[in-house]
Formats: structure tokens, sequence, C-alpha cells
RNA sequence: GGGCGGAUAGCUCAGUUGGAAGAGCGCGGCCCUUACAAGGCCGAGGUCCCAGGUUCGAUCCCUGGUCCGCCCA
């Protein structure tokens, strides 16, 4: 152990813990010491984890800082490992995002983007980004990050734009992705085709119309889109109108008559409705369908601007909304409505302006996944990736079974623009990773696809593409695949799958060997937060209150099961904690004086000494072991547990003893060693959950290196595990609770110190003669070990295993309340001797439980029955007392 | 309509080879004992949703039901 480097704070310490202050002085000193960054010449194997990239438009919130700070905890714990470890960080470019707000930014000018034009349009757009942009990467400093900002990357970096055209052009190479007319799902507000998961589904309260139509009644949620029918569909097996099937009706409408043909098909539900249904191929998906396989004519009458268009006759230009109630209206006056129900359903809309979506027929390009699929679900099949929780891998497969072609083109401006280029005079289509300027066909002119691709497209790249991929690079080499992928739930489908994806089929490897999905962040009565609701605090805000440790511990502590329920007690309660250990620090630092390490060494330590550490190493071994797991609330417990309630509840009060009375020299540097060791190792175990506190304690004791970011993470040792003191130590503590609890119950002033006469069980005579001093001083008593000891007089009685602790209240209590205490205590043990007996007393039990048990069961049920013996005899006492 | 998940202390949640139910907060009592009142000590509090089944034994495994979430169509 060297003195403490010359960057260690100095001065008084403070006995509350100033968060802030630490907080500002340790991160940008690792950051500027290098400590963050990776290399990959360095020794140890590789430990690398992506960022899930933030949007660049983001400001963090509760999600970011929950997933940051699982990565941190584990980026921290590999690099204390000795692992080779790269945690890269970055953004993405968040195309419909980043549209929202510029046109917001455009309107309030009075302008649109056509006036701007594309150029300068992408130029506010970049010197937005620029400006203002980023934001969260600041802030996830203040979180404490250890990422290496040397190697940040950005969806729209050059190097990440030339791997989106390298994957484009290589997929429609494999004819993987293609242009196709289809039905695509369309927001008016946006402006812009979506992906099927960019949809979300919310409940609106619509009405069902029942439209007479013809010959036969049928219902609708849309009835604006009737213009736009060119079909009538029944089940094939319907009775009811297999007469209709193949003619061609005319049916009189609100704008003349309409031409509809009867078609059977069998994705009509005969149950539902009247069991016909309209077609309208160019505003419905299933209808799209229907008329693809028969044929049916496509007739659009709304528009993208969401508009009825010219097709819609006396309706053209009408929003699509007032064209509904118009259309009911007329109807209602022509007498072709038979009733109308109020409808719930649920309504697609853009997830980003939440406008209803409008489904149209256009061309737009798209990637056949289904074969990437097959490799990726083969990918955790065969175990090359692992799900944590494994409930999650049913959903992954479940999507993966079924997924649909990704629609991957976007009408916006900012983004990666598809690198297609269209011959107007041969017609020509060329897909190149370099720009095209002539045909190379026929030498004419050429114009590049106006659209974008969808920002998920390159999000898909991302664990290899931020590495340097299409070049092969030391990078990409040594870091891919990724160790792990930390992120929610709720983007397994948007982005994990499509790594999974894209990442086996260009790397010919898994972008990730685990992936941890962990809980959703809700407010207190489980609502998702949003900012719009407002019913979050800033987390910034929280973590200046609490301080950055006590915020980043308490995530960790929630980080298991589906949802968190984000309330400030709990934040609390974790600063509460960040403080114990301040103070327990200080009480370590500010009895080190005189410190002599030789005298330690020849000093024998003593139970409590020897239980420290073997508990020590047994917590160890369980933060081990729950990390292993991504169990990281098992692993904050077990710390809280260990360092609260062993550490500080029992081992700095005995501690104290040496310490205060230092009439024993050897027997101080002996505590002081212990309390040094447990101490420093118990923060570079906590380090990786809370690196600010763990830094600046760590500087003040005696230690080795520069920073507990590089010192060894703690390893669990046989030697320091030690059974025998645990359950010596435990029959201790046991003792001294049983005091403190007659103590509490017979209301004694805990000032008073009691006279106490201890009875021990054959094998306990040494362990409670030894270790005397030290029950007397927890349990404030003067204690008296004598195996031939018989009950004193006005005393009451406790038993612990074997032994009989009697405490001499003469004056101090009456004898009946004793009387009801021991009562109550023989209530208690008489429902474990009843548990016990009943269980033993069935022969099957006997018989077929294995001996093991059933060997403790009898044990159990002995020691139970010799604990009331004496409870029981002890009462006799009051008999006697009475006379 | 299909799929996935949940129901455990007053609250929020842990609880895997099935063997005496745990934590944090809250609650009650007593204490400013020189690391810490952001604290200490003691304590109370459970039909592990309901009904069956498997088992010597079920919070745990199986079946059905009730009530809540989430995802997909």
């Amino acid at each position: 152990m060297s003195a403490p480097t010359p960057n260690a704070p100095t001065g008084d310490i403070p006995d509350r813990y100033d968060p802030a202050a630490v907080e500002a002085r340790w991160y940008p000193l690792w950051e500027a010491r290098g400590y963050f960054r990776a290399d990959p010449g360095a020794k140890g194997k590789p430990y690398s984890i992506s960022m899930p990239p933030p949007n660049v438009t983001g400001s963090l919130h509760w999600g970011h800082a929950l997933t940051m700070t699982l990565q941190d905890t584990l980026t921290r714990l590999k690099r204390m490992d000795a692992f080779n470890t790269l945690w890269l960080p970055g953004t993405d470019h968040a195309s419909i995002a980043v549209h929202v707000l510029l046109e917001r930014m455009l309107t309030a000018e009075g302008k649109t983007k056509q006036d701007l034009g594309r150029e300068a349009y992408l130029a506010r757009a970049w010197q937005w980004k620029e400006e203002s942009g980023g934001q969260i990467v600041r802030q996830l400093r203040r979180l404490g990050a250890s990422c290496d900002w040397s190697r940040e990357r950005f969806t729209m970096d050059a190097g990440l734009s030339r791997a989106v055209r390298e994957a484009f052009v290589r997929l429609s190479e494999e004819g993987l992705i293609y242009r196709d007319d289809r039905i695509v799902n369309w927001c008016p507000v946006c402006q812009t085709v979506l992906s099927d998961i960019e949809v979300e589904r919310e409940e609106r309260d619509d009405e069902f119309v029942y439209i007479k139509y013809g010959p036969v009644t049928l219902g609708t949620v849309r009835p604006e889109t009737k213009l736009g029918d060119t079909g009538l569909a029944v089940h094939p097996k319907d009775r009811r109108y297999r007469h209709l099937v193949g003619q061609t009706l005319e049916v009189p409408s609100v704008d003349g008559t309409v031409r509809v043909k009867v078609v059977a098909d069998e994705a009509v539900d005969p149950k539902f409705g009247t069991g016909v249904i309209k077609v309208t191929p160019g505003h419905d998906p299933v209808d799209f369908e229907i008329g693809r396989r028969h044929n049916l004519p496509i007739k659009t009458v709304i528009g993208f601007d969401g508009k009825m268009t010219a097709e819609a006759g006396r309706y053209a230009g009408m929003d699509r909304f007032e064209c509904r109630r118009r259309i009911v209206e007329d109807m209602k006056a022509l007498g072709l409505i038979e009733k109308i129900e109020p409808y719930r359903h649920a309504v697609g809309v853009c997830y980003r302006s939440k406008t209803v979506v409008e489904p149209l027929v256009s061309k737009q390009w798209w990637v056949n996944v289904k074969p990437l699929a097959e490799a990726a679900i083969m990918a955790v099949r065969e175990r090359r990736i692992t799900i944590f929780p494994r409930n999650w891998t049913k959903t992954y497969y479940h999507w993966m079974e079924n997924i649909h072609p990704w629609c991957i083109s976007r009408q916006l401006w900012w983004g990666h623009r598809i690198p297609a280029w269209y011959c107007d005079a041969d017609g020509s289509v060329h897909v190149s990773k370099e720009d095209l300027h002539a045909c190379p066909k026929c030498g004419g002119a050429l114009r590049q696809d106006p659209d974008t691709l969808d920002t998920w497209f390159s999000s898909g790249l991302w664990p290899f593409s931020t590495l340097g991929w299409p070049d092969d690079t030391v990078d990409l080499r040594t870091y891919y695949p990724t160790s792990v992928l930390v992120t929610g739930p709720d983007i397994l489908f948007f982005w994990v799958a499509r790594m999974a994806m894209l990442g086996i089929h260009f790397m010919k490897d898994v972008p990730f060997r685990d992936v941890y999905l962990h809980a959703i962040v809700r407010d207190a009565e489980g609502q998702k937060l949003s900012k719009s609701k407002g019913n979050v605090a800033d987390p910034l805000v929280v973590m200046e209150k609490y301080g950055t440790d006590a915020f980043r511990f308490t995530l960790a502590a929630l980080a298991q099961g589906r949802d968190i329920r984000i309330s400030e007690e709990r934040i609390e309660g974790y600063r509460n904690f960040a403080n114990k250990l301040w103070n327990a620090s200080r009480l370590v630092l500010s009895n080190l004086s005189g410190f002599d390490p030789a005298l330690a060494k020849k000093t024998p330590p003593e139970l409590a000494d020897v239980w420290i550490e073997s508990r020590l190493a047994a917590t160890i071994a369980e933060v081990r072991t729950a990390l292993r797991r991504y169990r990281f609330s098992d692993a904050a417990s077990a710390l809280y547990q260990f360092l609260w309630h062993e550490l500080c509840d029992w081992y700095l009060e005995i501690a104290k003893l040496a310490l205060y009375h230092a009439e024993n020299p050897g027997r101080r540097a002996r505590t002081q060693a212990t309390l040094v060791r447990v101490l420093e190792t118990t923060l570079r175990l906590l380090h990786p959950f809370t690196p600010f506190i763990t830094e600046e304690i760590w500087q003040r004791l005696p230690h080795k290196g520069d920073t507990i970011m590089l010192a060894p993470y703690p390893r669990p040792t046989k030697k320091d595990r030690n059974a025998q003191a645990e359950r010596q130590m435990t029959a201790v503590m046991d003792l001294v609770t049983a005091v403190r609890n007659i103590r509490g119950e017979m209301r004694i002033a805990p000032g008073a110190t009691l006279a106490a006469t201890l009875r021990p069980g054959a094998d306990a005579v040494e362990l409670f003669t030894a270790n005397r001093a030290l029950i007397d001083a927890l349990g404030r008593v003067r204690l008296t070990v004598d195996p031939r000891a018989t009950r004193p007089r006005s005393s009451a009685i406790a038993v612990i295993g074997g032994s009989e602790l009697y405490v001499e209240l003469a004056g101090i209590v009456d004898p009946a309340t004793e009387r009801q205490r021991i009562e109550k205590e023989i209530a208690k043990v008489d429902e474990r001797i009843e548990f016990a007996s009943t269980k033993l007393a069935k022969p099957d039990f006997a018989e077929r439980a294995p001996a093991e048990i059933v060997a403790k069961e009898r044990e159990r049920l002995a020691e139970q029955e010799a604990v009331r013996a004496k409870l029981v005899a002890s009462l006799g006492w009051f008999d006697d007392a009475r006379q």
C-alpha cells in the first residue's frame, strides 16, 4: 500500500456527503487522463458494448439514465477486471424527429421546406445539429458514463453513411432490396411513409355505420372510403351471398352509382357484421391484398395531403374527416343508412405526430427480411445470441417468424439519401455506391431518388459501422461481435431484431453475444413517462438533488422486472446509503493515526475480524454472480446489506472497542488493518455502481494505483470464507440481540448497564467467554459466563440455541410482565414445534423425502423442544417468586 | 381475435434444480450512545389471487377461472 496519491483530496471531512463537489472534481480528471479510452492493442480479452445511440434531438430522460447506468456499470466492472474494454458512444440522426422540429421552426417563420429547397434545408438541419444537437452527450458525462468519447459516432458521419450505401447496394444486388407498389402507412402530417412498427395503436371512439348497399347491407367505420370501393367480398362458403359472386353491381350512392364486382375470398369473416365487406384496394391493407387476388382496380380517393382527390367527385378537396361527416349526412338524406352504432377500436397513428395514418398505395423501397430473419432466429436458437431475461426469447421468435417486408424509404430530406438513380430517357434504374452523373446505359441525364432511408436502417448497422465497416479495421477485428447489447424491450423489434439480421448478414457473425433487456421506467402510478403528460421530474434535477451515485444506485437496484416505478423516496433511501458509506469511511479514516501494519500482522485476528472477512468474500461472490446474470438488483441489494447491516451495524461497533480503548496496541493495529482492507475492497466492489463517492474515499485511504477505476475488481477467495466463524458470530449476535430485546420489551432505559449471567451450552463455553467484552459493550451488560449457573431471582430469561441467558431485573421489572413475555415466546416456539411434528408424523414423509431433509426436520424439532423445555421451566420460577 | 407477462407485508417489488416466506420504504415503541437523526436499538405486519391436479411436501410444476398490464393483427 502506498500513501495517498497527490491528487487525493485534503482537508477536513464533512459529516454529510456533498456529491456536487465530488462529482465535479472526478469526471474531468478521468476523461483527461484517458481512462475511458480503449486500445485494441491492449492485453486482455476484448469486452465491448455499443451504446444504443440516443436521438440527436434528445435530452436525457429516465430511460436513458437507466440504460446508460447499467452499461456503465458493466463497462467499469470489466475494465477493473482487466478486460480490453470498449464502450462506444454516439447518437442517431432521428430523421422524423428532426423533420418535425425543423417544420415547427419553419412554420414559425412562415416558410415551408419547399421554399427553402433541399440544400438550404439540409444546411439548416446541420446547423441545428451542431448548435443544439447532442445535448444528451454532455448529460451523459454528468451521469459518470465512462464511454470512449474519442470513438463517438453519429449515424450521418461520412464513415457511417458509406456503410449505409454499402449495405443498400449489396442487398439490392442480392435481390433483397426492391421497389414495389404496395399499400403503405402514410402520415399526412409528417408527409412520409412509415414502416409497420412505426405505427402505434390508439383506442378511439368512432361510429360503425351500416350502409344499404344494393342488395346487401354492410358496416364500416370509414364511410369516406366508400368512394374508392371497387368490389364487394363475401366468404366463399357463405350461402347467403353465393348467388352474387361474380356479378358486377351498380350501387346507388351519394355521388351517383358505384360499380362494384362481387368476389369470394377467405379473408372475409362471415360472422362479422353482415358478412359482406366492401373492398377498397386503395385505402386498406387487407382490401389491397383481396384486390390483388381478384384483379380489382385501385381507385385512390384520399391523397397524400389527407384531402379527398378528384376521384372523390363532389367531395374533392375536402379533408378526410370532414368528408366522413358529410357523407354520413348525405347518406342519411338519401335513406342509405340502416343504423349507426358506437364503436371503440384501435386506430393506427404515427409514432411521432400521433396523426391517424392513412393506408395508401405507393411505390417504395422494401427489404425482403424473411431470409435475414431466419438466420437471426437460428442465432438465438443455437445460443450464439442469448437474450436476458429468457422470457423475451419467445417474443423475439414470434415477431421474427411473422415478419413482413420492411419499407425503408422515407419522404424526408434529413437522412441517408437512397443511392438509386433514374434515367428518364430509357427508364432504367441504377443503384450505386458512388454518385452517378450520367446513365451507364444511354448516357442520358439522371435524377437521384429524392427519398431517404429509415433511420433504423442505419442504426441496424450500428454495431459494426461504428467500428469502421465496410473497411476491415483493427477496431472491427478486436471488438466485433460486441459482448452485450443493453436496452429496453420496447425496441426489441425496431432495433435489436434489425441489428441481429443485418449483423449476421454482413459480418457473418452475430452483432452481440448477449442481449439484456431491462425494465421500463414509469411514474409512481405506473404510467409511461412522457414530457407532454409532465408526470416526471427531470432526471438531471433529481441527480442534482440527491447525487449521481444515489441516483445510479437506485436505478441499478430497480433494474430487474418489467416496470420501474420511480419515486423520490426510493432515491432518498439510497442517498442515505451513500451518506452511510461516507460516515463509515470517516470513522475509519479518523482512526488510522499511528497505524502499524507490521504490528497488525503479528496480532492474530479475533472472531469478528474473521467473520467480516468471510462475509465480504461471500458478498463479492454474490455480486459477481448477480452481475454475470445481469441481475443488477441482486448485486445492489447484496452490497447494501453487507455494507449497512454487517459492516456498519456490527463490525464498526465492535471495532470501536479496539480503536477507542487502546490499552492493547496489537488489537488496535489488527482492527485498523481489517478496517482498511475491508473498506478498500468494498469500495472497489461498489465502484461500478457508484463511481464518484468510491473514488473520493478510496483516494483518502491507503491504496495501490492512481485511480479506483483501474484497480482490480475484487475476487472471492475461498480462504476468506469461514463457515465456523459465521456460525459463531451469528450466535454472538443472537445473544446481543436477545439482551436488547429484553431491554426493549421491558422498557428499560437504554443507558442502564444490566447484570447478566449466561449458562452456555456445552459447545459454547469458550465462544462466549472469549467474546464477553464484545457482548458486554454491544448489549450494555456485565456478563458472567458460568456453565453451572442457576437462574437468579428476578431475572428475565432468553434461550439461544443450547444456552440460557438470565438478565437480572430485580426491582426494575415486575414478575408478571416477564411471565407474559415468556408465554409469548412459548407460543411462538409451539407454532414451530407443531409445524415440524405434523410433518414428521406423516409416515410418507419419513419414507419418501430425502434422508437429509428428514434429518434436518428432526433436528429442528429437537432444538425447539429443548428451547420450550427451558422456557417452561423458567415459568416455575414465578411461582417461587410469589411465595 | 392471437401472443406474452403479472397478481407475494400498508406501498413498491425480490424470491430456479419444490424442503420453516425476503428487502426497501412506510408503521409502532424507546433513544441526540463522540462515523452518521440522511442516525441507533427493538418490534408488529403474509389465505404467496381463486378452484382443482401432480407430489411425502407447492409461492414455485400442470389444468381451469377471475382481475390487471403489454405487444401484435
